[in-house]
RNA sequence: GGAGGGAUGGCCGAGCGGACGAUGGCGGGGGUCUUGAAAACCUCUGAGGCGCAAGCCUCCGUGGGUUCGAAUCCCACUCCCUCCGCCA
């Protein structure tokens, strides 16, 4: 949620800022009155509370003073006092849940620097490393699918009969490329990040604090029997960890990681990109994940961006960086860059990791804060975070990028130590 | 799944209808003493909302209820602990 006092004190800035995302003026007009009426109504109704609260002592003095009279009397008036507090509480919910519902769904000002677009044309592509369309020979033109099943390394097939259309499946070092890639990517943030296995079923105030509820509910595998949501990736639980806590300034930024499987329903892409590994209902990602103070925002950012990038670079594939621009940033998001990497087979730019700055929306949810260390009042943490590396797509663009004119596979030498041996995959 | 016991501030723990936002301890800040430190002593120390301020209001697991008044009584739910059962 973004701050409701920032609807008091700089309206024009915050509607001019959400225009950017494509908000209307009206909704954040809407909100800013419900916060002035809740306001007004609140104040009346602590106003009614604290004659109640005074009159009742009142009452309690009367009775010990044996002034039956008095005491009767006083209770009367607080009675009706009472009556009066309750019909200004229930008018102040209505308004409060009303607020609430709108906050909910307001998304988070965008970056000044992000640039400006309505949607995905508007991003801006700010790096390229590692890319020479010119120097892709015929044998690595040919798409991951068909190179799978080449192979014996991908069994889309039986993926469908076990769970159905866009489900995926790895086999022999198919599957243990599938665990080297993640293993690799925890082993190069571990310096600095402390691995967690999160459960992978949470609940709804969980998938509520990161922003995906109540939104982007059809979005979500559920498991209604338990109330119970199946994550659409580790940055869900990773941001609960630290719900409603209250950390030190000193142990920030808080550096987090988490190999989970992710599962997506993907109920706006049907007929999208359903060839292959590019979009499918679960799979298995490495999520890097920071908690920091304001000022580190910008720092942690940055950091998060070179180590998703550095991993995608040791695997000796081509990549490019993509700023973000105000209009296809996602409804939590203040500024955020996306990793692509380049599938030569099926000549394609696949996202493989979004690297957010959310300033303290995710934390105003969730209610992370920390106690500066200059003393003073709580303030609430900013959340950041990316793929340090999502498997599906990385694997296609790397079986596409290392395979071999005989039809095998060389597997880059930072993935040996978890390929038992194995350092290429044979043709067949 | 069954039977009991619990949930109070950063932590531990008292309170069980009115003067309780809550005794006490630990931890933390400041001070006295000391060459310095420790010890001792003094003092301060929960979160949030509204307000220029004085101040007012909310919060004792969550949600309802009883009452003039609820941390305290009643109901429901959630979570934790112990024992039993089941089970990878």
């Amino acid at each position: 949620m973004i701050d409701v006092r920032r609807l008091r004190t700089e309206l024009d800035e915050v509607t001019a800022a959400l225009a950017r995302k494509g908000v209307d003026p009206a909704e954040v007009a809407r909100a800013a009155d419900l916060d002035a009426r809740l306001r007004e109504l609140t104040t009346r109704r602590d106003e009614q509370r604290a004659r109640v609260n005074a009159l009742s002592k009142e009452v309690g003095a009367a009775f010990r003073a044996g002034d039956r009279d008095r005491g009767e009397a006083l209770k009367r008036e607080s009675r009706a006092a009472g009556g009066q507090e309750a019909a200004l509480a229930r008018e102040a919910d209505a308004v409060a849940a009303e607020l609430r519902d709108l906050l909910l769904v307001l998304p988070n000002t965008p970056s000044p620097d992000a640039p400006d677009g309505a949607g995905a044309e508007g991003n801006v592509v700010v790096r390229t490393e590692g890319f020479d369309p010119a120097a892709y020979g015929e044998h690595q033109r040919v798409p991951h699918w068909e190179i799978g099943e080449q192979l014996g390394i991908l069994d889309l097939e039986r993926a469908v009969k076990i769970s159905g259309s866009m489900f995926v499946m790895f086999r022999g070092l198919g599957a243990t490329l599938n665990r080297a890639l993640c293993q690799l990517a925890l082993d190069r943030n571990a310096d600095a990040f402390e691995e967690i296995r999160p459960p992978t079923l949470v609940t709804s105030d969980t998938l509520t604090a990161t922003g995906q509820l109540p939104k982007f509910a059809d979005e979500a595998y559920h498991v209604e029997r338990d109330d119970l949501w199946a994550i659409p990736t580790a940055e869900v639980p990773l941001t609960s960890l630290a719900r409603d806590e209250i950390l030190d300034e000193a142990d920030l930024p808080v550096r987090l990681m988490a190999y989970t499987p992710c599962y997506r329903r993907e109920a706006g892409a049907a007929g999208r990109d359903t060839r292959g590994l590019l979009r499918s209902h679960e799979f298995d990602k490495v999520e890097i994940l920071a908690y920091c103070t304001p000022r580190q925002g910008e720092e942690v950012h940055r950091e998060l961006v070179e180590r998703a990038v550095g991993t995608i670079d040791v695997l000796g594939l081509a990549w490019r960086l993509v700023d973000i621009c105000a209009g296809d940033l996602g409804q939590s998001h203040h500024r955020q860059f996306d990793v692509e990497v380049y599938a030569p087979g099926c000549d394609q730019w696949l996202e493989v990791s979004s690297v957010s700055w959310f300033t303290d929306y995710q934390a105003r949810r969730a209610n992370i804060r920390y106690r500066p260390a200059g003393g003073g009042g709580t303030e609430l943490v900013h959340t950041l975070n990316g793929s340090a590396l999502a498997v599906p797509r990385v694997w296609a663009a790397l079986v596409e990028t290392h395979r071999q004119p005989d039809g095998s596979i060389a597997l880059p030498e930072p993935l040996h130590p978890y390929l038992r041996g194995a350092t290429a995959i044979p043709a067949p």
